[in-house]
RNA sequence: GGCGGGGUAGCCAAGUGGUAAGGCAGGGGUCUGCAAAACCCUUAUGCGUCGGUUCGAUUCCGACCCUCGCCUCCA
């Protein structure tokens, strides 16, 4: 079977082959958060839709390595440091440290690397500098450096490949005063910034003199110089296809410094976004979450990444807190479906069941079709359950398949609800509740349950006994 | 205005030129002292609207309506 993946730049599903002859290693870039304030779950679709990828190809037994920078220098944070006034430095590692963790929350697997844009200026420069020297960059009067999109046609480059535009219908102007710029054209894009006095501190040297880089520039140097000028992978959100991504691809290949008909990128992916509640996310309708609001509303990383996995990644999703409910009653279905094949296997173990994985596999080899990987867990679950009840479930089938249960949980990454010990008092009261039930006292053994479950703690009373779980509740 | 996605059950969401996966919620049943969990049955003659192509359309084509994204620093 082999792995399928859109590529914006083709418009059209392809094999996934990577640029590694032996077909072995790949390198992946997602462009990661912009440390200016906490992730909202927006952000994060995009990330788990990175993980799920970065998962997927390591589950096909690929070599990836995983690059998503943290872009600690930008106009907003600049804004915010000045009025905060505080160090760029202590400013982001706040917004950094934030999303490290929310990123735990949510079971993303760490990137092997996280370059910040403030670590690799000279990188950014050196890069700047083939640009100019290449004659793709100019000088302008206001200071700043400039890719010129002109030039860069003149020389055979292409711009304009993952987004149709017709450059003379746009509507310049709408959200950029086209007079704060200096440029050659419109369409040309800052490289280097000159310094300005709202900067403050925020300042490096270059050979233009004092400035910091523009947005794009930081996503060439670091991806290429961790990656390689060619690599297989880049992903992001679909709002960043254009301008960004195209100016990384224009910056990237201007550079010259790819093996002779290489792409700066082969395949190119797009999360698209979420709306919340069936409405474009925003601060005024009150339907905008960072990832923080959702966890201390008592929902676990897990519910929210499960949530966040149902949908494809090429659709917009509508993100519900009464999804959330259903996510969570889901994965209770699972938790208790594992939890019975964990009690049958005992210390049996087994070699993974087959049939689970093919279905897990050929769903998401269609472009990462994950709805139907779900629809595989579930109809697998199904079958245990009733194997369960018809008292056909050897401890060998059950092994088989928790083999195979943990083998796509590299991928899926949902793992299980942490079991609770429950407290000393509990443990009295379901004795108290047996001893009751042993006297058919019914109604007393009830009125136990019910202050147990008052508690937090609910019974299940099953042939071999009763049973405690703790109650989940938002 | 240009370009690109979408509109599938109460909600979320796959999918296909041949008669609609899966999840949540709901209804009925089995089991249970009663529950819970689980299982079984059930819930779209229908896939935005109107036309067209076809033996056959939810799927292809056209128009229209609604919605989302991008159109210069937004995941």
């Amino acid at each position: 079977m082999a792995l399928q993946l859109y590529n914006t730049i083709t418009r059209s599903v392809e094999p996934f082959v990577p640029l590694d002859p032996e077909g072995r290693r790949v390198g992946l870039y997602c462009c990661g958060p912009t440390v200016y304030d906490f992730g909202h779950i927006g952000n994060f679709r995009t990330f788990v839709f990175a993980d799920l990828v970065r998962r997927y190809l390591e589950f096909k037994g690929y070599a990836v390595t995983a690059v998503m920078n943290i872009t600690d220098v930008e106009d907003k944070i600049i804004a915010r440091v000045r009025t905060a006034g505080t160090t760029l430095r202590e400013y982001t590692g706040r917004y950094e440290t934030a999303f490290f963790e929310d990123a735990r929350a949510l079971n993303l697997l760490p990137p092997h690397h996280c370059p910040r844009a403030t670590e690799h200026i000279g990188d950014i420069i050196a890069l700047i500098d083939t640009l100019v020297r290449r004659g793709l960059a100019y000088q302008a009067a206001d200071g700043s450096v400039y890719f010129s999109i002109e030039k860069y046609r003149a020389a055979g480059g292409r711009y304009g490949r993952l987004v149709n535009l017709n450059f003379d219908e746009m509507r310049i102007g709408e959200r950029v005063k086209s007079d704060e710029y200096a440029k050659d054209a419109m369409a040309d894009f800052a490289l280097w910034k000159a310094r300005t006095p709202e900067d403050g501190a925020v300042t490096w040297a270059s050979p233009w003199g004092e400035g910091r880089p523009g947005w794009h520039i930081e996503c060439s140097a670091m991806s290429m110089k961790i990656l390689g000028p060619s690599f297989d992978l880049h992903l992001g959100g679909e709002d960043l296809a254009f301008p960004h991504h195209e100016d990384e691809i224009a910056q990237s290949e201007g550079a010259g410094v790819q093996a002779g008909g290489r792409p700066f990128v082969k395949h190119w992916l797009h999360g698209a976004h979420l709306l919340v509640e069936g409405r474009k996310m925003s601060k005024s309708l009150g339907n905008f979450f960072t990832l923080r609001d959702l966890l201390s509303k008592g929902f676990a990383g897990r519910e929210i990444r499960y949530l966040l996995l149902t949908a494809h990644y090429r659709e917009s999703f509508n993100f519900t807190l009464g999804g959330l409910q259903g996510a969570r009653a889901a994965l209770a279905r699972l938790d208790e479906c594992l939890a019975k094949l964990r009690d049958v296997a005992g210390a049996i173990r087994a070699e993974p069941d087959a049939e689970l994985l093919r279905g897990f596999e050929l769903a998401l080899d269609d472009d990462l079709n994950v709805s139907a990987a779900w629809a595989a867990v579930f109809d697998w679950i199904r079958r245990m359950n009733r194997a369960s009840t018809d008292n056909e479930l050897s401890p060998a089938r059950a092994a088989a398949a928790l083999a195979a249960w943990n083998r796509l949980d590299t991928v899926l990454g949902i793992g299980e609800r942490p079991d609770a010990e429950a407290p000393p008092e509990i443990v009295a009261l379901l004795e108290a509740r047996q001893q009751a039930r042993k006297a058919r006292e019914f109604q007393k053994a009830d009125a136990i349950r019910g202050e147990m479950k008052a508690r937090g703690w609910l019974i299940e009373d099953t042939p071999k006994g009763p049973r405690l779980k703790q109650e989940t509740q938002a």
